[in-house]
DNA sequence: AGCCTTTGACCAGCG
DNA sequence: TCGCTGGTCAAAGGC
């Protein structure tokens, strides 16, 4: 589990057309793109990583923190850690790793809340990263955008390849880590001023629980086959293996009685998680022990209990709690933006029908940028990553085709 | 004993 | 209409 061979060579980040990453920064009181956002664009996924890792992965991933301290020369590291926290004193604003990047422009158009996260990155290590993309004075105050995107490209440019080097961090599921990045993000897009973020959907919670599904990806990097911890129980029914995808890709569902929610879990060729799923709410609260039967991660559990804002707390503490609010705003966000999918569409009803599409548009931009993510597909501001729920595997199933490993990824381009 | 995973088969949507 | 693909079901087995 710990000896995983390094990781192919990740290609520098390349800044999306126009379209998708300037768009973001330079569109009118479009929404902006968020710090996991941004982030995402940076951390190219290694689409080359065999699926035979399946189980041992922990070694190739690294926290978003040790990613993103680690993107870093040492001297760069130590100035940026110095301003990050100059900057960050006074806001508690959210904190992005240098890593962050803009959505493909089909996520971004679309509004759907694409995160991209270097396999076995920690959304919340990213978030506490001294290296912190979204600072008060990058994100929205000092630094445009634009600057912002150049920055964060410059340092991803410098040591892509050490961005990858670190351990996952243990304490934090993936997807925890990563609804808690995402709740950050849009908690550092209110600070910020920026305008017109999903953050307004997400508010609107009457709103978006009862649009359709909002489809929420997540790149996370877990190390292990199975979903990281989000909290929830999860059973998997079925796997199957996806055109185009050399890794099955497997299917969970809320152990809760009447939950309706499911996920869907692919894994990259490496074995680790490259993508997640999530899909419709949850309508029930986190099972409360689960914590306590993990011996995982307190983060979910400390979220839930404090989820109700994160305004109010600080330091990791508010980035823990970021993780499960983050799930909610996500969904939001997810739900406003999400336009082109129909989950805001008045005339969708059935969300169901366009999931394929949605999905398919959504994997596909995703791909482009990295492998390894999370997709949330909810009907709302919902805490799916949140997970603090049950999941059992139900099925699981091997789809026709795909003999070739090797290509997946990134290839959308 | 209960829960979960695995696995093959079935069904529905789409081109 | 047919074939392909994704998603789900349900039996069997394991923990």
């Amino acid at each position: 589990m710990s000896a995983r061979p390094p990781p192919p060579p990740r290609p520098h980040l390349a800044l999306p057309p126009r379209s998708a990453a300037e768009s973001l920064f330079t569109g009118a009181g479009d929404a902006s793109p968020g710090p996991l956002t941004l982030a995402s664009a940076l951390f190219p996924s290694h689409a080359d990583a065999g699926c035979g890792g399946a189980s041992s992965g922990a070694s190739g991933a690294a926290s978003f923190t040790q990613l993103l301290t680690g993107s870093f020369a040492p001297q760069q590291q130590q100035q940026r850690q110095h301003e990050a926290a100059e900057r960050g004193r006074g806001g508690g604003v959210a904190r992005a790793g240098p890593a962050l990047s803009v959505a493909p422009p089909a996520s971004a158009a679309s509004g759907a809340s694409v995160f991209t996260v270097p396999p076995g990155l920690s959304p919340s290590g990213l978030l506490d990263s001294p290296g912190l993309l979204f600072s008060p004075a990058m994100g929205g105050f000092g630094m445009s955008h634009q600057q912002a995107l150049a920055q964060v490209t410059a340092q991803a440019s410098h040591s892509p390849l050490r961005m990858f080097d670190h351990i996952e961090q243990p304490s934090f599921s993936a997807a925890a880590a990563s609804s808690g990045a995402l709740q950050h993000m849009n908690s550092s897009a209110n600070m910020t001023g920026m305008p017109d973020m999903a953050i307004t959907t997400a508010n609107n919670d009457n709103a978006s629980l009862q649009s359709a599904e909002a489809s929420q990806r997540y790149q996370v990097n877990a190390p292990v086959d199975k979903p990281a911890d989000d909290g929830y129980n999860w059973r998997k029914y079925g796997q199957k293996v996806v055109k185009g995808s050399d890794c099955p890709r497997s299917y969970y569902k809320c152990t809760h009685p009447n939950c309706p929610v499911k996920k869907k879990v692919e894994h990259a060729e490496d074995g680790q998680i490259s993508e997640i799923i999530y899909k419709g709410k949850h309508n029930h609260q986190r099972p409360p022990n689960k914590r306590a039967k993990d011996g995982n991660s307190s983060a979910a559990d400390q979220n839930d209990q404090s989820n109700d804002t994160t305004s109010g707390l600080s330091g990791a503490k508010r980035d823990q709690d970021a993780i499960y609010g983050m799930s909610e705003q996500v969904s939001g966000l997810s739900d406003g933006d999400d336009m082109d999918d129909g989950e805001s569409r008045p005339h969708e009803a059935d969300d169901a029908d366009n999931e394929s599409k949605r999905r398919n548009i959504q994997i596909s931009s995703q791909r482009t940028l990295s492998e390894p993510k999370i997709i949330v597909q909810t009907t709302s501001e919902v805490d799916l990553l949140d997970d603090g729920y049950r999941w059992r595997k139900y099925g699981q199933k091997v789809v026709k085709g795909n003999p070739h490993p090797s290509m997946l990824v990134g290839n959308a381009f």
